[in-house]
DNA sequence: CCTAATTTGTCCGTATGTATG
DNA sequence: ACATACATACGGACAAATTAG
């Protein structure tokens, strides 16, 4: 088989740092299983076709993240496997899909306003532009690492107070219920991935220069009439996002 | 209102990198729309808390993806916006979602082998490991632009020569059909985010250090046996993926 | 217990890339 | 275009901890 190039130089994105989302990969993936461990230095050095230096930046980005372990002597131990799989479906519900995968789902509201639609959320929420919309930032973490980062919109004239009751309730299921709307489901989601801004690598608590998925997504009611616009940042790599048709 | 740090340092990806994709961002997003320009160096340098020289190197990298051209005197004119939505859903098909959104969508066929299934690519088909496949290697491009590369997985007792007929009809869908399948549905997809390999970047000619988003899929026939494994590789920076439920 | 091999940790120096002014 | 500072990457050498025999 030929020689099968790895990483690339001169690109803007330094070298260790391809090198450590290669692993991280393959961490999640299972390729290490086996032994627990990520292979020596020397071999991940030869398998990349950089010096063992680089590959040591690389690992320690990952022990940075509590990712990996190094043990002078052993080896690097594998601490931890990522990336929780997060299902979308007609009926997405934030915390039923995460399930059996962490064993406790927190989910922190940052803050709410009430404010004039935009054009864009305007027209995904099939208001007029200007008309009242309420605003909820949230963080959501699975067994205290952070997952996702949201911002939601919800006419302000069919849900008044819905921040203070998703604030009670932890849940806009729970929140919508208050207003009786006992069922929706999603109607649209457009996804982009690109790199986290600073915003994001603060409430994330991402390492500098990860990758987010961004969902765009709008919710109804069973009439087809929207009741939610929101735009969902994933941390790329601690979530894959699971299609259910 | 506060300032925004928007790009970091010291984070293995260089300020340069982390503005142009800021900037191509901006632009796909439309917020140069009124000018058709984007903002001068000086200005943007200002909005990213760096140096104009490093703004100039981000400008440069998207020239040379053709996003921008750069006109002395003039400013730095927007040559083509980006991001082409592909629909996923129950009955996705490659060509059909795309639809008006390019003129001439062009596939072309990297390779093909016979190969044994490996464990995860069994598991997925539902055969044995190690039973025989077919694998297919191809390359998408809008307009000319590279969009999507894949490898493809079909049982190679049910579907021989599928290669050939692929090769020929230029759509899986016509090459199914060859073969007494006439209709197919997608019954699961898995999407994670993370920086293209050297192969992607080549493949999609990609600007090194870009995003790509790796879409998993397993079509099935309407008895729901797996008749196709996917492994779909988008330009993240040229597509985004529409989810209908 | 001792030795050799393996593996991570630390130090040196040098060249190139990135960012500023 | 020049000068400066720091980050990235390489190469080599050796120390320290662990494992295999």
């Amino acid at each position: 088989m030929a020689l099968k190039k790895i990483v690339e130089r001169q690109t803007g994105v330094a070298l260790w740092r391809q090198i450590a989302d290669r692993i991280r990969l393959s961490i999640s993936n299972g390729d290490y299983d086996q032994t627990g461990m990520v292979p020596p230095e020397t071999a991940l050095a030869q398998e990349f076709g950089v010096n063992r230096h680089t590959v040591r930046s690389a690992l320690a980005a990952l022990a940075d993240e509590g990712l990996v372990r190094a043990v002078q002597g052993r080896g690097t131990i594998i601490e931890r496997k990522d990336r929780v799989s997060y299902p979308i479906s007609r009926r997405t519900r934030f915390s039923q899909g995460l399930g059996r995968q962490v064993k406790e789902i927190g989910t922190r509201l940052l803050g709410h306003a009430e404010v004039p639609a935009s054009g864009e959320v305007a027209a995904a929420l099939g208001v007029s532009p200007g008309a009242l919309l309420i605003e909820l930032r949230t963080v959501s973490s699975g067994d205290g690492r952070p997952l996702s980062t949201a911002v939601s919109y919800f006419p302000a004239d069919r849900f008044p107070g819905i921040a203070e009751e998703y604030a009670r309730l932890g849940s806009v299921t729970k929140a919508f219920a208050v207003h009786g709307l006992d069922d929706y489901v999603r109607v649209s989601t457009e996804i982009v991935a690109r790199h986290a801004d600073a915003d994001e690598l603060s409430l994330l608590k991402l390492s500098p220069g990860a990758i987010v998925m961004e969902a765009q997504s709008v919710n109804a009611d069973l009439d087809g009439k929207p009741v939610e616009y929101s735009r969902t940042r994933f941390a790329a790599d601690r979530m894959k996002l699971r299609i259910e048709t």
